[in-house]
RNA sequence: GGAGAGGUGCCUGAGUGGCCGAAAGGGCCGGUUUGCUAAACCGUUGUACGGACUUCAAUCUGUACCGAGGGUUCGAAUCCCUCCCUCUCCGCCA
């Protein structure tokens, strides 16, 4: 959420950078601003008469302890005088601000300066490219027929137990699973990120504090009967860890990761584009999470994508970073980077990782701050990206490895995986 | 799930209707003392949103906040209701 003392500062520029995401109602600025012009004058008038009757109610203490009883009766009329007018104003009062958070909340993040407008996918900028494309034989096959042939995960009975797009992985499958998640785990706290398990539902509230309510609510399955979300990705909880609070100079940067399975409802689509593991309902990652201070944010978020970077570099598949135009950005982001690897069989760039600054406007819904060096009390900048989403890496790793008698796995999966190779 | 106890500031903990944004102790920060450290002594110590002043900051001032939300009252940390959470015992259970 934006905050509204930027809308007062420079509502120009708000409008200008809301322009670069071509979002559709730019006057919703003006009409936040009008709302809270009206707020603060009856936050005034309420909040005096407030103060009046609070003296009001002094006084009649005094009056009563000294057994002046008309005395405070007098007193008591005053206030009552005053009642009603203080209740109409505290009423309003509410419904000013109720209009202003529900307009404010549907702003998306302002993006950054180096944010091209752009429409769509189509105008994101290719930033960086690595690894080296792979040779395949003519025979080469699409990664669900390698997953048919090492029996690597099992699609349909996966879907007999719970519908289609939840993968039932066996065997090796299952255990190259568990051994990208170790792998990505340790790199992740060798550079200084410290490991969680996070709860897989969350209440209402966390959910709204990085985002993901009221914007992409039909994105998560919810359970009713407790009023839970599971979640589509460990930022979440994880994010949310230090709602609320003000963190202590000492522990900046706050550099947290963590493994989870991710929900995705992602109703109606079909085709290729979802076959196999392009496109799943449960599926996991490991995510990294950062919060720094403002200054140092832009600098923290090239060292999150050189992280990620290397880290496909470990995995020795052809990748390329994108940085999204304004049309392709997350509602919450300021900067995103994509990162795709390269599928050489279905011979498409998969996304297997997206990395965001969301400067502070998370951390506003969250209330997480720090006191700066004048000793004031500032939000904090959060950033997080994937590192990384497994479905897709598999895809890769299946499709760009693939020879007659097996799959060749890269180095730094071996000790993980046991073996130098599936099959 | 049943029975009971409880949730107060950075921490411990007092406070059952007005003098309570909140005792006391600890911690933290600043100062005095000291060759240095410790001790001792003195002082300071929250957040949010308004307003005044101001270029900003500082300062002053108002309102709100004692788990959350409602209610009673001129007045609520204190009384009532609902919910959430923690602890103890019982039940169930990986």
């Amino acid at each position: 959420m934006l905050t509204i003392s930027l809308l007062r500062q420079d509502a120009a520029y708000v409008k200008e950078r809301l322009a670069v995401r071509h979002f559709a109602k730019p006057e919703w600025v003006d009409d936040i601003l009008a709302l809270d012009e009206k707020l603060r004058k009856q936050k005034l008038e309420t909040e005096t008469m407030q103060a009046e009757v609070n003296s009001l109610s002094k006084q009649i203490g005094q009056l009563m302890a000294a057994g002046d009883a008309s005395g405070a009766d007098a007193k008591k009329r005053e206030v009552a005088a005053i009642k009603e007018a203080l209740q109409n104003g505290k009423t309003s009062l509410l419904e000013l601000e109720e209009a202003i958070q529900q307009k404010i909340m549907m702003l998306p993040n302002l993006p950054h300066a180096s944010v091209k407008a752009g429409k769509s996918a189509d105008d994101n900028e290719i930033i960086n490219t690595g690894g080296v494309m792979p040779e395949l034989p003519a025979d080469a096959q699409p990664h669900w027929e390698l997953i048919k042939k090492y029996q690597l995960i099992d699609f349909e009975t996966g879907a007999k137990l719970t519908g289609s797009g939840f993968p039932l992985y066996t065997g090796q499958g299952a255990k190259l699973q568990r051994a990208l998640v170790s792998f990505f785990l340790d790199y992740n706290t060798q550079a200084g990120y410290r490991e969680y398990l996070p709860p897989l539902m969350v209440n209402d509230k966390t959910a709204y504090g990085t985002g993901q309510l009221p914007d992409k609510e039909g994105q998560m399955y919810f359970m009713p009967e407790d009023g839970l979300y599971m979640i589509p990705t460990a930022e979440v909880p994880v994010t949310n860890v230090y709602s609320n609070t003000i963190v202590d100079a000492d522990q900046l940067p706050v550099k947290m990761t963590a493994y989870s399975p991710c929900f995705r409802r992602e109703a109606g689509s079909f085709g290729s584009d979802v076959r196999g593991l392009n496109r799943v309902h449960q599926f996991d990652k490991v995510e990294i999470i950062q919060l720094t201070v403002p200054e140092k944010s832009y600098d923290t978020l090239e060292e999150m994508v050189n992280h990620v970077e290397r880290l496909l570099q470990y995995l020795e598949l052809p990748y390329r970073i994108l940085r999204l135009c304004g049309g392709d950005m997350g509602f919450t982001s300021a900067l995103t980077y994509d990162f795709e690897v390269y599928s050489a069989a279905q011979q498409k760039w998969l996304e297997v990782s997206s990395v965001s600054n969301f400067e502070t406007f998370q951390t506003n819904r969250m209330k997480i701050r720090y006191k700066d060096e004048a000793g004031k009390t500032q939000l904090l900048h959060s950033l997080n990206g994937s590192s990384l989403a497994l479905p897709r890496i598999v895809a890769a790793l299946l499709e760009n490895n693939q020879r007659a008698d097996g799959i060749y796995l890269p180095k730094a999966l071996h000790g993980y995986f046991g073996a130098p190779k599936i099959g």
